[in-house]
DNA sequence: AGCGGTCACGTGACCGTTCACGACAATGCT
DNA sequence: AGCATTGTCGTGAACGGTCACGTGACCGCT
């Protein structure tokens, strides 16, 4: 039952033609008689025949398809990023492996792995510094999403969050904010570049920024959130790492009694749609995320070409809803 | 340049050594010397080799790989389940090839062609019916989710909203409330099995319930509710076809100078945890989502061994949270 | 009758790997 | 020294298709 596969030569055999025929009736090509085709197709059907996928590429190597590594598909940003990438995939007519790594490097890893002998090329997400990753896809054309720089040997889309922080900072000042904390995402990962763009903007106006690490979770922006005020109960304004975190603060805050925006205004980063249904509307610095993933499909297609491809640049722009 | 693939021979040539030796040093199988496996990789490296997939493949037969087909991934609930099979899928070392139908029964159909060749099953929430997939897919093994039935040919996961909304309509009704609508899909579709179930379940109570489409977006749900609320000013509880709808509707119904849940109650159906950011949280008919995608998945694996499925069956619940 | 042109189909080569097997040198043993 | 053993490596054959040809039947034409 579970025994051997059906190959093009069995059908052939039960139709009582050529192996090439039967080739002819599945990929309609060329000469072949109506009458025959059926007859193939009919026999084909019985003895449950499709062609193998690897034959079938070894010969004909057109199809290409990537793989699309992100760390949680459940973060509205990783899905807006991924849905992007899918169209764009799709308007070339490649084809898409998605991988969801959960946050764990060790799944990263894996993922990377065993994706090697599957695609033509990798786009991702990646927590693993470079030099990890390299070792492990052997070669293969990677494509890095939010690293600031790339290399002789890998290509990467920077997210230059600077010029968003600075403007979100400056609407706070303009607003007569001046204690503005920012939370930054947490875990043992080292301060994100926006922290360093924070404080950096702060300084610009002569303020100190103070800034505390959070989950990527919206229970992650409570906790922090929680912390933030308790060290400082006077804040009044705030910047996130992300929109899921500054939604988790935002409850938080309402539930220790601040209005939001008028006691603590908060800016969220991401600029997700997710930010619209919420009360109040989540300002945010938005990142495009069409353009993200577009831009990420572009350049895999140019390093599939051969030239390499350096470093593209999305530049998020403040936009200002209902919560600053 | 663009030119001929490197292949193991290539490599082969290049390091002194036979391709079988080549296939040794990268599978690190059997008996290789260590200096000669380096010089192997060495030049392999040089020359940017790297083995083609198909090759590899076609005569190692083990590694299977799945299509999931989703109208839009941008759609929470579509992520969620995503998400769930391809953790599923993941745990048994499958591929997942994902496609995103942006809703278009065209693209629906093209996914599915060149899917044909890519994949060794496939997975989906599809619109067109089962005998135009079954035409399209050429005896792939194909799971459908979310369709009432399961046929000789094909498998299918269905969604048993009865129960829950059963108890949706009998919560609302022991909270006094009579004057009962529902917003069902719309479009060009033909009424959901949902809005049955709903009518099935008004007429248990010796009621008559109201439905009407709406868009499945947020825009959507808050369009149809304004006529909804216009054609019945007195309305005073309401469900929903999925959540995303009910959170358009409660906005506008808020922005309509409704209390919610005082004045009209509001359950979605999904219970996606997207309805816990809103105010107030949405009450709903949870689908396990996590339980969706694994038993997709879970089918699929029969399907590939040989055994016919048939039908397998979630019953969501209701879930009570803030809004009704 | 002989000729060229279609139509329908079959033959041989090839795609890039892995696997089973055999060859061969170096080594160990008696 | 003779022989079995071990460690490395090469050779031939799949794997399941597609593609460029070659071939024969059949047709109409001169």
């Amino acid at each position: 039952m579970a025994g051997k596969r059906v190959t093009i030569r069995d059908v052939a055999r039960a139709a009582g033609v050529s192996y090439q025929t039967v080739s002819r009736a599945f990929n309609d090509k060329g000469e072949i008689n109506g009458d025959t085709k059926r007859r193939v197709m009919e026999s084909a059907r019985e003895l449950g025949y499709r062609p193998s996928r690897f034959a079938r590429g070894l010969v004909r190597q057109d199809t290409t398809s990537i793989g699309l590594v992100i760390p949680d598909l459940l973060n509205p940003f990783f899905t807006e990023v991924a849905a992007a990438a899918l169209d764009a995939a799709r308007q070339r007519g490649w084809h898409v492996l998605l991988y969801d790594t959960a946050d764990d490097r060790e799944l990263e890893l894996d993922a990377l792995g065993v994706i090697g002998s599957q695609v033509d090329a990798v786009v991702g997400y990646f927590y693993e510094p470079v030099e990890i990753i390299e070792k492990v896809v052997h070669g293969m054309p990677t494509v890095y999403i939010g690293r600031d720089r790339a290399g002789a040997t890998f290509t990467s889309i920077h997210i230059d969050g600077g010029p968003g922080i600075r403007a979100a900072v400056a609407h706070l000042v303009a607003d007569g904010r001046h204690r503005i904390g920012m939370l930054d995402h947490g875990g043992n990962r080292p301060p994100s570049s926006r922290r360093r763009w924070f404080l950096d903007a702060m300084r610009e106006h002569g303020l100190t920024g103070v800034a505390v690490g959070a989950d990527q979770s919206i229970d992650g922006g409570a906790r922090a959130m929680a912390s933030m005020l308790e060290a400082h109960p006077d804040l009044d304004g705030l910047l996130t790492y992300n929109d899921v975190i500054a939604i988790g603060a935002i409850r938080r805050a309402v539930q220790l009694g601040r209005r939001v925006p008028q006691d603590c205004a908060v800016i969220g980063f991401d600029g997700l749609s997710l930010g619209e249904i919420v009360e109040p509307q989540l300002t945010s610095i938005r990142i495009d995320t069409r353009q993200l993933g577009a831009l990420a499909i572009e350049q895999v297609a140019k390093l599939l070409a051969g030239e390499p491809a350096g470093l593209a640049t999305v530049t998020p722009a403040l936009h200002v809803r209902g919560s600053a």
